[in-house]
DNA sequence: AGTATGTCAG
């Protein structure tokens, strides 16, 4: 193939002795020859260069754009503004912004056209430099080229990505002015924009207003309701697509519509969506069949969702993604790290997604070896600098018992976003270090980030977690009066366990009855938890009542309510709970702990007998119950409900947490912490019988459970009895 | 000579 460029040498080329290294590109492919020393400069037509530029930009090789870039100096055409574009477009797409911007600063005005300026903006907005692209808009302004309807969707994406509302009204200000609002483009990319600032409304209205409308206008809308979490709207819209027979539905509508099935979980619309797939023959495009493994995956339907899996011939880390989240969601944790190794395996490069969900499998296993072998992949694959990453490799940590390594993960963040903060403070929540969540939060405000309905639920848990009453409800009156949210039912039910905590059952009840909002089934359980913390039962019987209605099928209900009869020594009643549990249908998900040992894993059921060393483990305890008696032990036994009245004493002490801790003593070496995991919530005479053999055995326990962190020493436990 | 919408994750 003759070779469009070449920088051709005097001398005896043909000496291959002498020789060093030329290049010659052709239209498709670039290829290195042979030369000597000396550069000669070669007359190349405008259009020439501009042809060499194209193949530069293929190659995606900067050596090969700075080689026509000194053409262009060297032949004087730097005044030539399409060749000054395709440059930069080309040291763009070789992924050197920076050589972008250089050359353009380094370039008079004069010489710039509004195609120039827009595609650099695009170019900005593009990799998500938003703020470089909005100061761009405005240098270009004080020049005095108008920008034009490409220029104003560039600069409106970049306005969506910065979910600043007022950028994005100002810019739709300037396009009624300069009158480009019927473009079609333009208008799409307001509705974009809008929708990413959560301004559905004014979407809405912007959508409603376009005189033409084309599949992307329509897909647009969909999208903005689906990610504002208006479902039902955003199914509506596609209907609207559906029948209308002037457009055609997409890939992008049915990727759009499916996600906002998957995030309803509705099966029924999932199926119908699915048919309409088959329908339009898009089924094999990646998108698609992604949203349909993620809405079967997330309906209930997981064995769909492998089915589909195992018939994709092409899979790409995002079905990766998905499946690995499905087995984490169904419980799966162990499989769900699987498919991270087996993903890398297939070759295939794992995302900022890959990542939080390998880490969430591992922090839902406790498993910290895990965790730590998936932060190697996370340093040799160059994600250590991702915001998001940083976040879930701080839950982990946090998750697997080591505050230490989640905070020195926070320490080394740039850049802090609200979920990177949040994830700390709930790290220390979950660690019982109220105080440090209180400080935190203080110094993150200080830093003008502003929280997140997560971020109030760990504050508020904090607040109630250490007294501070008052404190806590300064910071649920601020999120609407500083911050202007809506508090959820979780922060309401923050207060009333605040309040119940505190002893204040009937400020709690009265709370609960000057909400604005129909109280959420969390927010009663808040209060019957409270009951059975302070022994109410005339309350606790009215709040059971009422949960029995609304949330028949919570097993912890009944087990509350049947706590507080047990105390109170009611016995026959709380049988007669037991016996409703059984009527109606509900089964207490049955309790387990684990334990890890030197890389096993071992799981204890209650009253379990099935290990190998169990007649030691059955004599530990019988030794751990006689120490703790001569400390002043006393059965509760409002916490072993489910047992007959001669037995209530022994199944205590068989309750899986005890046979776990009973194992670990026997197994780990002297001093050694004894980590312990639970599926439920600890149960209170075992958190007691915890307290008094971290004493009298001088070791340090961690108990994990599903909510918090549990670390006794000396006697005392972290929590400061509360979880 | 440069334009728009999209699946997963926290």
């Amino acid at each position: 193939m003759k070779p469009l460029f070449s920088i051709v040498v005097t001398g005896s080329s043909t000496n291959s002795a002498r020789v060093i290294r030329s290049t010659s590109i052709s239209s498709s492919t670039i290829t290195t020859t042979t030369t000597t020393t000396a550069y000669v400069l070669r007359y190349y037509s405008p259009t020439h260069i501009n042809s060499l530029l194209n193949a530069a930009c293929e190659t995606q090789d900067i050596r090969y754009a700075t080689q026509i870039h000194a053409q262009i100096i060297t032949n004087n055409y730097t005044s030539f503004a399409f060749l000054l574009n395709n440059l930069l477009n080309t040291y763009a797409k070789c992924g050197h912004l920076h050589r972008t911007l250089l050359t353009f600063s380094h370039t008079h005005n004069d010489a710039k056209n509004i195609i120039t300026w827009t595609s650099l903006i695009t170019q900005f907005s593009r990799r998500h430099k938003s703020f470089q692209a909005l100061s761009l808009f405005n240098q270009m302004r004080t020049t005095g080229i108008l920008p034009n309807h490409f220029t104003f969707s560039a600069i409106l994406s970049a306005c969506a990505h910065t979910s600043i509302l007022a950028h994005g009204q100002q810019i739709h200000s300037l396009i009624h002015k300069h009158g480009f609002i019927t473009d079609i483009f333009v208008a799409s990319a307001i509705i974009d924009m809008y929708a990413k600032c959560s301004n559905v409304d004014s979407a809405k209205t912007a959508f409603d207003e376009m005189p033409h409308r084309n599949i992307v206008s329509w897909n647009a809308m969909v999208v903005g309701f689906s990610q504002n979490k208006a479902h039902e709207q955003a199914i509506g819209l596609f209907m609207e697509v559906i029948k209308d027979k002037w457009v055609i539905p997409d890939e992008v509508s049915f990727s759009s519509v499916l996600s906002s099935c998957a995030d309803m979980g509705c099966l029924d619309l999932g199926r119908q969506v699915h048919t309409l797939v088959v329908k339009h023959g898009l089924l094999l495009r990646p998108y698609v069949k992604n949203s349909l493994v993620d809405m079967y995956s997330k309906s209930g339907c997981f064995g769909d969702a492998i089915g589909l899996f195992k018939t994709m011939a092409a899979t790409d880390v995002v079905t990766w993604n998905v499946m690995a989240m499905g087995w984490a969601q169904n419980d799966c944790f162990e499989e769900a790290c699987n498919y991270f190794w087996i993903m890398r395996g297939e070759g295939i490069s794992p995302d900022e997604a890959s990542f939080s969900t390998a880490l969430y499998a591992s922090a839902s296993l406790a498993a910290l070896d895990q965790g730590t072998a998936i932060h190697d992949q996370i340093v040799k694959t160059g994600f250590m600098g991702n915001t998001c990453v940083q976040s879930s490799l701080i839950t982990m940590y946090a998750k697997c018992g080591s505050l230490f390594a989640a905070h020195r993960v926070f320490k080394e963040i740039e850049e802090r976003n609200v979920v990177c903060w949040t994830a700390m403070i709930t790290a220390y929540q979950q660690h019982g270090r109220g105080d440090q969540v209180i400080e935190l939060f203080e110094e993150m405000l200080a830093q003008g980030i502003k929280p997140d309905h997560i971020t109030f639920v760990s504050v508020l848990s904090a607040c109630s977690h250490t007294g501070r009453v008052e404190q806590g409800f300064g910071y649920f009156n601020s999120m609407s009066f500083v911050h202007g949210m809506k508090p959820g039912p979780e922060h309401y039910a923050c207060i009333v366990d605040m309040l119940g905590r505190a002893g204040q059952l009937n400020e709690a009840k009265r709370f609960i009855e000057s909400m604005p909002v129909k109280p959420d089934p969390s927010v009663w359980g808040a209060l019957l938890g409270a009951c059975r913390n302070h022994g109410d039962l005339e309350m606790g019987k009215q709040v059971a009542e009422t949960l029995f209605e609304v949330e028949p099928s919570n097993p912890g209900n009944y087990v509350l309510l049947a706590n507080i009869y047990m105390r109170h020594g009611r016995l026959e009643e709380a049988n007669e709970i037991r016996r409703l549990m059984g009527v109606n249908g509900v089964r207490k998900e049955p309790g387990c702990s684990w334990i890890e040992i030197k890389n096993t894993t071992y799981v204890f059921k209650v009253h379990d007998r099935s290990h190998s060393q169990t007649d030691h483990i059955y004599k530990m305890l019988s030794k751990l119950a006689e120490l703790v008696k001569e400390k002043g032990y006393v059965a509760e036994y409002q916490y072993a409900v489910n047992d007959a009245e001669e037995f209530k004493e022994k199944s205590l002490w068989y309750h899986s947490e005890k046979l776990a801790l009973a194992f670990g003593l026997l197994t780990l070496p002297m001093g050694a912490p004894i980590r312990i995991k639970k599926n439920l919530r600890t149960c209170g005479d075992c958190h007691t019988v915890m307290k008094y053999v971290s004493d009298i055995f001088q070791r340090e326990i961690i108990v994990r459970d599903v909510n918090r962190f549990h670390r006794f020493v000396g006697g005392f436990c972290s929590c400061g009895d509360y979880w």
